[in-house]
RNA sequence: GUGGUCAUAGCUCAAUAGGUAGAGCACCAGGUUGUGAUCCUGGCGGUUGGGGGUUCAAGUCCCCUUGGCCACCCCA
């Protein structure tokens, strides 16, 4: 056993895992920018304020927060998750040009249990837009994760969609929850989170509480009219650009700033418990409550590792490994392939080589699991001669053939 | 955080009623002194997650601990 292992919850991610993410962070990438967003990078550590002010009953401050004082005595947490720190920038900068679009890619941390799908740490990519009202911005926002998607080859994700309201409307809301559970019966369980917060009783998944929550009121009654019609108009527009989505009156996502449309896309291969690939709502009320003007707000965060597990369920999205051009055998001591790999790479093409001046057969072999399109070879006679040997590794890739060793790029690029 | 379950070579797993750990894959080396992917032979490789206990004897029983997984919780 190794004197050391990763931290409970935290994992390393090796080759070839390593080219997946990449490539789903190009793929949410190009989505992105193609819409006019900007990429943002800020600090894993904040002001543990930045965090606590996105809701005293939300646990993934009071209770999973990697909060600790630093050698200056400051409160400081790992980042929980990106659009507290995404607002807490643009109340900083207060960049003049309203809509702010940007994007973001990066690891979140909270200290809950983990399992499948879920780590202490975890990669998001995300979005957000600060300064713009509009409906359409909704719209842009779900039709960005959708299109993400589906450019992954993703195909079994449902889009769902519910509105909070105003926060008056929400705040109506909650107190006839409040009202209304009071009386009902309801798990033990689950009258503790009634005293925190009203609204996420109706996501508990346990069965004796199934009969209270659905007779519980619903938030649609109490919609205020501009509530209803920004409700309506994003339906309308989503309808519009042939996005499926099911309204669902029972979704209260867990961070407390969301108001109006907020929406999650499940995932239909994965167990329950983790089904939830990505989300995201507006948040009107959360710029200012970090210190800056007020701002509305609208973003989404999606789950690296829950999304490529999706993939992996749905086969999509697989092998994603650059195939090697070139591997470089060298049985005359090696010199040759450090030569002629740097005239490889410097040309274009990718290339590796065999070490320790092992037999051939023993660089072939890694020529092979190298999996490149071609070995070069070079042995006393080619050196002599001045010539390498071109040899095709795939199976029906016909013979291997000798030439100048002064004509190797050009042959290569011809076969390519 | 609570509960359940599991933990044996790098990986996937075996090991009858407790008796001093095996296989496949992978890796390395050979198989007519230059050539891989098939095949054959051989080799390397484990103080059975860690600690303690019961026993003549424990991978196999008991306790503790660490970690994975699952459910709850929460959330991405």
């Amino acid at each position: 056993m190794p004197a050391f292992q990763t931290s409970p919850g935290m994992r390393d991610i090796l080759p070839p895992e390593t080219a997946r993410w990449r490539r789903l962070n190009a793929v949410f990438a190009d989505v992105v920018s193609a819409a006019g967003y900007g990429q943002v990078i800020t600090p894993l550590i904040e002001d543990v304020g930045v965090f606590t002010r996105i809701g005293e009953a939300t646990d993934v401050v009071t209770k999973e927060l990697y909060a600790f004082e630093d050698r200056g005595g400051r409160h400081v947490s790992l980042r929980p998750e990106l659009t507290a720190s995404v607002c807490r920038a643009f109340a900083q900068h207060r960049p003049a040009a309203l809509p702010w679009k940007v994007w973001y890619t990066g690891p979140n941390f909270r200290q809950e249990k983990a399992q499948r799908g879920r780590y202490r740490q975890f990669d998001q990519v995300g979005v957000e837009v600060l300064g713009v009202d509009d409906a359409h911005l909704d719209v842009e926002i779900i039709a960005l994760a959708a299109e993400f998607y589906q450019r992954l080859g993703l195909t079994q994700v449902t889009l769902v969609l519910n509105s909070l309201g105003e926060p008056e409307d929400r705040a109506a809301y909650v107190a006839a929850l409040e009202t209304y559970f009071a009386d009902a019966d309801l798990s033990e369980q689950s009258q503790t989170t009634l005293a925190k917060n009203p609204l996420r009783v109706l996501d508990s998944k346990r069965e004796h509480d199934a009969v209270a929550i659905e007779g519980a009121p619903q938030i649609s009654e109490f919609y205020s009219d501009d509530a209803a019609a920004h409700f309506a108009a994003v339906q309308a527009g989503l309808k519009r650009l042939g996005i499926d989505f099911v309204v669902e009156p029972k979704l209260v996502r867990g961070l407390d700033y969301y108001r109006r449309t907020i929406f999650e896309f499940q995932g239909g291969t994965l167990d329950s418990a983790q089904n939830a690939l990505g989300g995201g709502g507006r948040y009107d009320g959360l710029v200012e409550a970090l210190g800056g003007p007020a701002t509305p707000g609208i973003g989404f965060a999606l789950g690296v590792d829950r999304t490529l597990l999706a993939c992996d369920d749905e086969g999509v999205f697989g092998d994603v490994t650059r195939p090697l051009d070139v591997f470089v055998v060298d049985v005359v001591g090696g010199q040759e392939a450090a030569v002629l790999t740097a005239e490889l790479r410097a040309a274009g093409l990718s290339a590796d080589r065999g070490y320790d001046n092992r037999s051939m057969k023993a660089q072939m072999k890694l020529a092979n699991r190298s999996e490149a399109r071609f070995a070069v070879i070079v042995g006393a006679d080619e050196l002599a001669d001045g010539t390498v040997v071109v040899r095709p590794m795939a199976r029906d890739a016909g013979d291997q053939q000798t030439i100048p060793r002064t004509d190797l790029i050009s042959h290569l690029k011809d076969r390519s």
